[in-house]
DNA sequence: TTTATTGCTTGCATAATGCAAGTAAAATAT
DNA sequence: ATATTTTACTTGCATTATGCAAGCAATAAA
């Protein structure tokens, strides 16, 4: 899979960059729940502070992940949009979602929606990548 | 993908368990690497601290994704091995892996192997499972 | 019995997170 | 033009997690 540890590991340079917990969790609100306000993220259930979302949504934006500006319809607030770096983050964030559903025995995750993503995973991501295809442009 | 946030959403319910960068990187050495002693992991480039690597063996332990017990070739020693919770872990890994080797201009990641894992992930993490084939008993 | 090894544990400093109040900038209302 | 509201942070402080390095208990081996 890799051939070493330490910088420049496929698997550690992707942790230095999102491994941590409120990172996934902004970019599964992304991806999945459509959200693209600062508030919105800040009305998620986990219920992440202001101080730690403004400082991973400015990494994520750094990182080239995320894309900020204003929000043509509310000049007041600002877009997160996902960039195509971060689209391809989607196969990690549904394989999270997968394992987690298997094992969480009280899980939320819809059976429906765990037995298409089971039975064609890359259909899957590609109905999600076409909802953001405005991207490609 | 799932259908809501919060304590039940298959993401956060894996997030709770494994999203952070040490415990991943624990399994990323137990999964390619096939470490298995508590030396090795500290061996690892990264630089773990004692009290880290023991709270994360401990948790992921009682999470039951790995296992441990006395190393039968060396009384001395315990190894931790991985579950089947574990090996479920695999792809996760692997898409970690993915997205770091094409996003790291100076990816240690070998590109055959890249490619190999690329072209079909389903055999790639079966040969892995094949490797740890003693668990099934 | 003594020694060596192993896997932690501990004390302390530093960094990150969490809580809640505060604030600056910009858009909107008056 | 001025006042108000909204938004996206920023800040101060308490708590928790991490990192460093020394210490130690248990166990196996000499």
């Amino acid at each position: 899979m890799n051939d070493g540890e330490g910088k420049n590991c496929p698997i550690f340079f992707s942790l230095e960059i999102f491994g941590d917990k409120w990172s996934l969790l902004i970019l599964r609100d992304i991806l999945h729940f459509d959200k693209q306000h600062y508030n919105e993220f800040l009305e998620s259930d986990e219920g992440i502070s202001t101080n730690i979302l403004a400082d991973r949504l400015k990494k994520l934006e750094s990182e080239g992940i995320i894309s900020k500006e204003k929000d043509p319809d509310n000049k007041k607030q600002f877009i997160y949009s996902p960039t195509k770096k971060c689209l391809d983050l989607l196969p990690i964030i549904l394989e999270i979602a997968v394992w987690g559903a298997k094992y969480d025995p009280e899980t939320k995750a819809p059976p429906e929606e765990m037995a298409k993503i089971r039975k064609n995973r890359k259909e899957y991501i590609q109905d999600i990548r076409a909802k953001f295809q405005y991207l490609d442009q």
